[in-house]
DNA sequence: AAGATGAGTGAGTAATACTTACTCATCTTA
DNA sequence: TAAGATGAGTAAGTATTACTCACTCATCTT
């Protein structure tokens, strides 16, 4: 019988564990079911009880991760009002975090966006929510005149989105150390007031 | 025996049209080499004789698709000296190109960071060579005053590089259309002058 | 006591990336 | 011109691996 998901036995956390632990040094394509099962200390059957499939798994250890990614962000928003200062606080805490959760990263950002069912997940919907957070804030700023009124919310939305992700993707990818402060600062500071002299 | 690299047999080129022919619809992971194999007239055994493995035919369709895409962007911005004007054309030529070849832009952005066997490939030394040469622009830009000194190069570059393919990101995946002007006009406007009122 | 529900098992199977031993044709060179 | 090397292409494998299915065992419900 298939798993209804309002439950959450120990075979099911197990396994979440264990993948995400043995993605901490390999890509996902390396790690096989077989290896995962062991890891969690269950069997492959299990496994298919909880998840529909592998990549079904990879999406809801990424759920896990984003939704506490995304808590610690809106904490950290909450006391300001000021639409640019909230984005320069998204910024500097997306950086600090992908640097800190280099797992998390790299699902989010290299491992579930080349096949077509991650956008049919409740991960992807998480994501989608955050996004559209992110763009009502960038409304907010263009109607009370702190952005300019000419740029396109949404476009402006994806460059943050963009920037923040390829200003670490090297280390990321390379495993490299991040300091996290430089770049946001030179991130802020492009976004913001632009690049020419 | 193993093949050298040194010739081009017709096998070896159909099977590169049959995986960029396939991956019009569908995911790399989603593609067999049987289906490879059958669409390109050859046998699977064959495929393996000019290609090491699956991900290195991958690896050499995007090493002969991101040649092409080099040459048209360095054509096109021989003509200019002003580095901010050179940054434009580069950000203009490779939204159109993403916009015209949808799976190049699949492939370099979605199918091979997830994989490190990706950075030892020459496809990747390509990518590399052209990083480098937009951070060498940026460079000169700085050093005669058209960009801000305080600014960190290769910060800079992947700034420009991840608000491109960010903002191209959404079409890309969800294969809608994509009104390159509007978002070239866009990325430039923050890019260099800011976001900021 | 009977039955339902849900966690967990373990032995499968089908698919698929990759291998290997081979043929056939063309070119080289002694 | 015979001998041998080289390279394109084949066909029938094999090993791996994601996934399935029929089952047990324990706990809860009525």
């Amino acid at each position: 019988m298939k798993h209804k998901g309002h439950t959450n036995p120990p075979g099911r956390q197990k396994t979440i564990e264990a993948l995400t632990q043995l993605m901490r040094t390999r890509d996902f394509h390396s790690v096989t079911t077989a290896e995962i099962a062991q890891r969690a200390g269950v069997t492959e059957g299990l496994i298919y009880k909880y998840f529909n499939s592998k990549k079904d798994l990879l999406y809801q250890v990424l759920d896990d991760l984003f939704a506490r990614f995304n808590e610690t962000v809106l904490e950290r928003i909450a006391g300001t009002s000021s639409a640019i200062q909230q984005l320069d606080i998204i910024i500097a805490s997306s950086i600090e975090y992908y640097a800190a959760n280099r797992v998390f990263a790299r699902i989010l950002l290299l491992e579930v966006r080349n096949s077509q069912d991650y956008f049919a997940s409740e991960a992807y919907e998480r994501v989608k929510t955050y996004a559209r957070r992110i763009q009502d804030i960038i409304d907010t700023g263009i109607a009370n005149g702190e952005i300019k009124s000419d740029i396109d919310p949404q476009i402006f939305r994806n460059v943050i989105l963009g920037a923040i992700e390829h200003a670490c993707l090297g280390e990321i990818i390379f495993s490299r150390k991040l300091d996290a402060q430089v770049v946001t600062q030179c991130i802020s500071t492009i976004l913001f007031n632009g690049a020419k002299a």
